[in-house]
DNA sequence: CTGAAAGCGCTTACAG
DNA sequence: CTGAAAGCGCTTACAG
């Protein structure tokens, strides 16, 4: 049988709520005690059971990650091993631990936000995504269960979250490829269900307009998916149209396949991707990409969610990362 | 104030007892009250209280998860990912939960497994590799505590591990480079101290031996690390003495070294690597490596590990997952 | 500064 | 088949 706070009390001739104090490093004990009960705890190995805690304590220390299962996607983009390192090095330096799901669909995740909800596994959850009508989002906020969403939600009103300034990325990487002489910059995105879509399209589009440069709709391509042979067929269709400078991709992936296209076809054009995952550095040519610091990603929710389950309640909800573009050879 | 065991029995005007068996599916409880406590649950939307129920049973229904830290590694690689995907899967069929660390260093690592032990967290323990003198594994031993290893341990007494056949896998590859006509094969491995690095290399060696060709030490390198410069390097020490028809490497890093090397050399070598990474499809020529099904060892470790806690002890107290050569231009 | 007692929300051996 | 009671190992309001 495993020792008990009553063993220690015993051996140390207080009583168990004493035994209780000492470990909870109540400040109203003595130091002499607490030297009698530390003492006692050395010798019978004492550990308290995280268990019993828990319970009469109603928390846990413990954040639920839910896992989006993206298949494919999972293995070669590294950006949910990253968030979650980040993740655990937070957790970890305020004695917070971790549990994790995958959600095989939508329903899935739902169902595991449930589980940890309603069975007070854990004290705050944390999402890595965020869909357009989110249903985990809308029911942790009907259940006012504490929560953080790496990705900018739809809905931010009143929800924790962090991400990078997307908007800002491609504004920049536009700027830059302007700089560098690129006057016909095309675009391919992905799906405007996802709102770093949409912030990505909106950068690159401020940024012609206020340089004055046109922006030709048919330039601008919403991929239906983020793969090499959706950015493969992207770039045939803008290439019938006008071989651009440059083309903006929001996915390697997508970056891939324009690299193949301009592989083939020996065409001079500069490209950029997104996401700066390994596979990038190498294509032929190496792919410039946008990192997007995952592992800060995570921290940082952790972070948000931490301070507020301890009730250090930040004056702002949310948490900008920075991003860095990563110059290889294809934008040489 | 949430609903308790309590509030459901006064409801369906039976004592809590009656609503923890119905709960636990006990059997001798009548259809009749059955019926009435789960309407009960129902109306009131009752949900067990993992914690409490934790605290009773003396067991968490979780496992513990212990992720080493192997920087870019981990990244490049998505073994641990696919790995952690297989114990998910196993595990949420099961209704086990499933808490994970990272562990900086190995002393980390020991330290997160004497919480997970200490604090009563979780059931049993999956380590996601093994040492030569595990710290790990030898205090887990000690305190006879449930768990099981991906990779096959040193000392096997009495161990649960799940692991490829290595020597299986890079015997056949051999097999396969010799009746297609390779004459002189040369081997990079990796740190001896790796047990995997052992098995790949007898392997390698048996394979030679039985077919009467010469086995060459000088064509046998062991690489310091899993690096691309590594196995760069090694190819350039074999082919200062002789070009040889092919290389077999233990890691595809080390392979993608030797794939550079081939290139600028412009030799003619058959190349193949070990793992099976994203990457390795990407090289120019792509290389032909051994798929280690991290899925399926994490699926099977988990399977083991929990089988054992259900008490539903296997005759063998390990499991080895099959290895695929995936074939690519490298080998052609 | 410390203790006795009640409580956290379950489970289960015992008795009927 | 069901209930009353004790127990799992902690915490904490209350009293002193």
């Amino acid at each position: 049988m495993a020792v008990t706070i009553k063993d220690v009390a015993k051996l140390a001739n207080v009583s168990p709520s004493t035994v209780s104090r000492v470990i909870s490093k109540s400040p109203r004990i003595s130091e002499a005690t607490k030297k009698i009960v530390y003492d006692a705890m050395d010798e019978l190995k004492y550990k308290p059971n995280a268990i019993a805690r828990n319970l009469a304590n109603a928390s846990t220390k413990t954040l639920g990650l839910i896992i989006p299962n993206q298949d494919e996607n999972l293995f070669k983009n590294p950006f949910f091993i990253q968030a979650m390192r980040g993740i655990s090095i937070y957790a970890q330096k305020k004695n917070y631990k971790i549990m994790f799901n995958y959600g095989a669909s939508p329903e899935d995740e739902l169902n595991f936000v449930h589980e940890f909800v309603n069975s007070k596994w854990v004290d705050g959850i944390i999402l890595l995504t965020a869909y357009e009508n989110d249903m985990c989002i809308d029911y942790l906020n009907r259940e006012s269960f504490p929560f953080v969403v790496v990705g900018r939600p739809y809905n931010i009103h009143d929800i924790m979250w962090v991400d990078n300034d997307n908007f800002q990325a491609t504004y920049n990487l536009v700027n830059n490829l302007i700089q560098r002489g690129c006057q016909d910059i095309a675009f391919i995105g992905g799906p405007q269900k996802y709102i770093f879509s949409k912030d990505r399209l909106e950068g690159y589009k401020r940024s012609l307009e206020l340089r004055n440069l046109n922006l030709r709709d048919k330039l601008v391509i919403e991929a239906k998916d983020f793969t090499e042979q959706d950015g493969y067929n992207a770039m045939a269709q803008i290439c019938s149209i006008k071989v651009p400078h440059a083309v903006v991709t929001t996915d390697d992936l997508l970056g891939f396949g324009v690299l193949n296209y301009v592989r083939e076809h020996q065409l001079n054009v500069k490209v950029t991707g997104f996401n700066n995952i390994p596979l990038s550095e190498y294509q032929i040519p190496s792919l410039t990409s946008v990192d997007i610091k995952a592992e800060d990603l995570g921290y940082n929710a952790a972070k948000l969610l931490i301070k507020h389950l301890e009730g250090i309640d930040n004056p702002v909800n949310h948490y900008i990362v920075g991003t860095e573009l990563i110059e290889r050879e294809s934008t040489k």
